[in-house]
Formats: structure tokens, sequence, C-alpha cells
RNA sequence: GGAGCCGUAGUUCAGUUUGGUUAGAACGCCUGACUGUCACUCAGGAGGUCGCGAGUUCGAGUCUCGUCGGUUCCGCCA
């Protein structure tokens, strides 16, 4: 089909092209039409450019009245200013007076009007992402997206790494989250798994001394979804040979840096602030803390000062070798309304209730806790906390870590409310030294923190040496060995995970043992990644950057389906493509499947 | 797996607290008028299985139970 290509985008005149005859190629965005002239708002993906019809024109002047919203047009005219500019547009201030108008193709009403301030649900925005995505916010989310991927490809390019592409089909792992099956048609009852990530694949890249890998890839967790998680995300995984934490951390960084200088023009301060895990747990109730909190809010443990109280609730707590301990909020007006909600909120975290002590102007203290605290106790609490009048005091108590990342939600919860997060800049830390086992309630096991690849610091392999023969016996002596194992955070938000890989058969043994894993399993399960290991591993450590949530960040959104040209929503549905589908009997037949119920 | 919120016109919502007349508004859509608009304006019009299914009731958008979908949080996500 012939038309009149265009000579230039919508976004791109301006005043000093006046004189110049263009065609402009889009779609209709809106429609004008005052009688004797008709204003058309022509869209494309790098602007809007308003086209003028005059009714003296008659053949152009029916045919503009007859153009519906997003019809896709041709227009041919000369570039005039306008006699009234329109300072909110780029393009505010000039006009193309049409002389030809070809309509390329027409539209029936859309579902939801396509326009910048979207009034239609995310759920009909899903469905019908192709409109969705002519909305200039949201298709700049994409090109933002591909601009980071260049920037990602040339650093890696720059530091000598090797970009490897790795199966998407692959052996099934039980660890960790659920795998995404496919069925081998071949080999009826068997199965293959999309990746939840390369992580043997790369970590035998190194045992071939490829040296340094990288790939912006794919990968597919079958797990309950959240804003900040799609059943299938990109990642920029990496691996590295010869290195510790260090030299990791320093790659990261710079790919980091570079993106953000690049997009947002920010010079980032290397090498980021580290805190372990412990002192962020402890401080901020959190594995990867918000640092850009006003007051910072840390928590503070007084469970020494009220150790003798008789206040049931503490001393319940206390006995079952638990902690209380708050934060305090500083010269803000708390409501009984918002107590009330944190109240509420608190409870939704499996807590009894929410304590609090508020050190009113007037010298008073509200407190529904007070008449329980001898005068002494309430004194070491005052002073723990430091806490002076206008200062409010909120108090959880409970099993340790149920009480630190409590209090951490009460955190987020009160600089949301009081808007007490500085939005101006971008916090980037590294959490290290985090526990290498994890003690799993429902199952009464010790589970692998990280993963069982995940190397123990040097100073806690005799801990290892020691409880991994009787594991069962030794709960508390594994769960207190730490791991190299790191995560890089942004405004509380986890960026990435990676830690340095256990190379040495030996270390690798006990960590089987300690995680119950027998010979036979050891070899089901990883006897491939075992086996490159007998030939020379090298000591090798890597990384992992969640991309949609870096793009998130960037684009100023806690939502990654913003960033995701087709998202699925929370149940894992696709809307625009209603998957998943069942399948034709005859596919199922192929692969020797039958569903049951 | 558990909890909260939402579901009413093509779209976004009001109406649900306290059951009762013909279920409203804005935008969009259709018809007409209008030569400088840019959220054009003005006049008129069409448009509803109140998510679905039971139940209570003389009577249900409104109350109860179930169910489906969206969303947020807990569990989960090495």
């Amino acid at each position: 089909m012939k038309f009149a290509k265009r000579t230039n985008t919508c976004g791109e005149l301006r005043i000093s092209d006046a004189g110049k005859t263009v065609t402009l190629n889009g779609w209709v965005s809106q429609v004008r039409d005052l009688g004797g002239v008709i204003f058309i708002n022509l869209r494309d993906r790098y602007g809007i450019t308003q086209i003028t019809v005059n009714s003296e024109f008659q053949d152009i002047y029916n045919s503009a009245k007859s153009l519906g919203l997003e019809f896709v047009i041709s227009a041919t005219g000369k570039v005039q200013q306008r006699t009234s500019a329109n300072p909110n547009m780029p393009t505010g201030e000039i006009e193309v007076l049409a002389d030809a108008i070809e309509i390329l193709n027409t539209s029936e009403v859309t579902p939801f009007v396509v326009e910048e301030d979207i009034k239609a649900s995310e759920e009909l925005r899903f469905k019908y992402r192709y409109l969705d995505l002519r909305r200039k916010k949201i298709a700049d989310n994409l090109v933002l997206r591909s601009n980071v991927y260049n920037i990602v490809h040339k650093n890696f390019e720059r530091e000598k790494f090797i970009e490897v592409e790795t199966p998407i089909l692959m052996k099934s792992t039980p660890e960790g989250a659920r795998d995404y099956l496919v069925p081998s048609r071949v080999h009826k009852g068997k199965f293959y798994a999309l990746p939840q990530s390369p992580q043997t694949y790369k970590q035998i890249l190194m045992v071939s001394g490829l040296d340094r890998y990288v790939q912006i890839c794919k990968c597919f967790r079958d797990e309950d979804l959240r804003a900040d998680r799609q059943p299938e995300f990109t990642q920029i995984d990496l691996e590295m040979s010869f290195v510790e934490e260090q030299d990791v951390f320093r790659v990261v960084e710079g790919v980091i840096c570079d993106i953000w200088k690049e997009i947002k023009g920010v010079e980032l301060k290397q090498p980021f602030r580290t805190m372990s895990y412990d002192e962020a747990m402890a401080a901020y109730g959190s594995d990867k803390p918000d640092l850009r909190i006003k007051g910072e809010l840390k928590i503070v443990n007084i469970t020494d000062t009220v150790r003798n109280t008789d206040f049931k609730v503490f001393a319940d707590a206390i006995s079952a070798s638990g902690i209380v301990a708050g934060i305090k909020l500083s010269g803000q007006d708390v409501t009984r309304k918002i107590i009330d909600g944190l109240t509420d909120y608190v409870k939704t975290l499996k807590f009894g209730g929410l304590g609090y002590i508020k050190y009113n102007s007037d010298g008073t203290v509200s407190s529904p806790m007070l008449k329980f605290l001898s005068e002494e106790i309430q004194a070491g609490i005052k002073n723990d906390f430091s806490a002076e009048a206008g200062d409010v005091l909120f108090i959880l108590s409970g099993e340790k870590k149920k009480v630190l990342s409590g209090l951490g939600n009460v955190r987020l919860k009160l600089a949301e409310q009081f808007s007490l997060t500085d939005e101006t800049r971008d916090e980037f830390l590294w959490v290290n030294d985090f526990p290498l086992f994890g003690f799993d309630e429902e199952s009464g096991t010790i589970v692998a923190e990280h993963h069982a690849f995940t190397m123990p610091h040097d100073a806690d392999l005799a801990k290892l040496a020691e409880g991994c023969e009787d594991p069962g016996a030794n709960a508390e002596l594994l769960t207190s060995i730490r791991a190299i194992c790191y995560d890089m955070v942004c405004n509380g938000s986890e960026f990435g995970s990676g830690s340095i890989r256990i190379h040495r058969g030996d270390i690798q043994s006990q960590v089987f043992n300690v995680l119950k894993l027998t010979k036979q399993e050891q070899e089901e399960k990883f006897g491939f990644l075992l086996g490159a290991f007998k030939y020379g591993a090298p000591p090798h450590g890597g990384f992992a950057l969640g991309f949609d949530r870096i793009i998130a960040t960037l684009c100023g959104t806690k939502d990654i389906r913003e960033t995701i040209a087709f998202p699925k929503t929370t149940s894992a549905v696709g809307l625009m493509d209603n998957s998943p589908s069942p399948v034709d009997e005859r596919q199922l037949k192929d692969l020797g499947i039958t569903i049951n119920g």
C-alpha cells in the first residue's frame, strides 16, 4: 500500500521548522471541531503535534470530520506558527496546516481513552496492553529499559566479561522456589524445568575457565506474587573466577554507577556502604533497610531494661527467650486514629497489639502500659530511647526475629504516614554476612539460607566441621555460621544477591551433611555440578541483579509491571493472551499427560 | 495456604452505613450548531445481567453464604 511516509516524528517540529512542508504519520489522539476549523492532535511515541484543517479545503475538511480517536493517518502540510502557542507541549508553538490527510487505518472505539493521565484500571490496561503502551509514559519506560540494556552490555564488555547463553530447558532442582515444568514428548513422564536462575551453569562456566561470565536473562519462579515480583523476570547474572567478595562488589557497583550516571546524571559515591545482616536486622528490622528515612528511626532493644517487670505481655515474651524493642518517632502529631491504624497493621503481622508511650509537650505521658510498669522501668525506657517531650515510642514484644521485622515494618509505615522518606536521592548499600543456614520451623530441619553452594566464612569453618556430623543436635551452632553472601539494597528494595561459592569438596560435603542430603541425593540433584568440581574448580563467586526492579527505581515506581511490556497479574495470568490456557487433548496425549480433577 | 480492599453504563466513580419511586454523574460514543481550539464550547440522544450463584425478605445494587476476577499484605520467593 502506497502512502505518504513521514518526514518527521510527531515530537520534533519546532518554530525553527516554520515554512517547511512535512508529512507526519501517527494516531489521532484528540479532535477539536470548531465548525470552520478542525484541530487534530496527532500522536506517536515521540510526542504530539497539532494538525490544523481549514474548511476552505473541502475534501480534507470532510475527511477530517470523519476521523475517530486512534485512527492512523498520514498528514501533509506546511509548518506554521500558531496564532496562540500552547506552552504545555514541546511542539506547542507550531502546527501543521494540512493540505492532505490520508486515513491509513480506522479504529473501533477503544475500551478506554488513551491519555497520559490514564483512568482505566490495571486489569483493563493489561488486557489491552497495546493501547496502554501508546501512552508516552509507559513507552518511555520501555525506552529507558532499552537504554539500560545497552549501558549494561557496554560496561561488561569493557570489564572483559563474556556473554554466554545458558539453557532455558534445564534440569529441575526441588530446592528453593517451585519450578515451572515443561513436559518432554520424547521422554514421556520426564520434565525439564525453566531456570529459577542459571546458577549451576554459570558455576560450571567458571570450571570451564571462562573466567568472567555475564548474561541478561529471563528467570522463572512459580511462587506467589507481589507488586515487585513477576513469575518471569529479568536478571543481570554474572559470575567471576579468582575473586573475593570485594571484587564482586566493585564490578557490580561499577555497572550500577554507569547506569545512574547515564540515566539520571548522578555520580554515586564508591565504594557503597556495607552493613552486616545482624546489624541491619538489629537497627532497621530488615535485611533491606531503606536508608532514606529522615531521623533513621532505628530500633532500640529494651529487653534488659524491662527484664524484671511483671507486666505479663513483656514477661511472657522474655521468658520464652524473646525480646522487647521499639522505635522512637519525634516531632510528629500522632493521633489516636494513627495509633489505631498502626495497631490494626501489626495485628495483620500476627502481633497481639502495639505498645506505645507518648511524651506530651505539657510534660504528661500517655500510655496504656504505664500502669503496669514500675517507675524505675519507665525511667529506664525513657533513658534507653533518650525520649523527650513530643516523642512517641512504639513497642513490640515476642520472638526476636518477628519483633525486629515487625518494627521494621512499623518503621516503613511511619515513614509513609509522615512522609519521612527523602525521595530526592537513592541510597545504596551492601548487606553481607548473612547466616549460612536457617532453621525451618515447618519441617524442623536446617536449610540453606541462600543456596547449598554458598561459602561459609573462614572463621566459621570450624563450627561447620564440628556441627555437620550431627546437625540436629547442633542447630544453634550451625545457624550461627556466617556465609560469604551478600545483597545489594537500594531504597529498601533488594536489587540483587550473590555469594562466593564453595569450590572445595570437603566443605561442600560438610554442607550437604548439614542439609541431610545423602550421597545418592547429591548425585541425583547436583551430580553434574559436583562432577565438574572434581576437575579443578577455581575459587569463584557471583551476583544477580534484578533488572526489573532497577528499571522500576529509575522510573520512580515500585510496581515492576510498569516496566515490563507484557506483565502478568498477581495470579500469574496474562490478561492479553489469556495464558495459561487449556491445550488440545492431542497435545496432552503426545506428552502422555492426563489431567486429574 | 491466610487476611484486607475493590467489582454498578464503553471507562472512572457515587449510591451499600439505615433494604422501598423510573439506579445517577463525569469522560467517551451518536446527532446537530459553531473559523483559533488545545480538558474547545453549546444543544439533544443512545447506553445497565449492579462480577456470578444461592439464600433471607412482601421487596435486594444495598443484608447473609458461596464463588470468580483484580489488587495489597502475611506465609512463600535458596
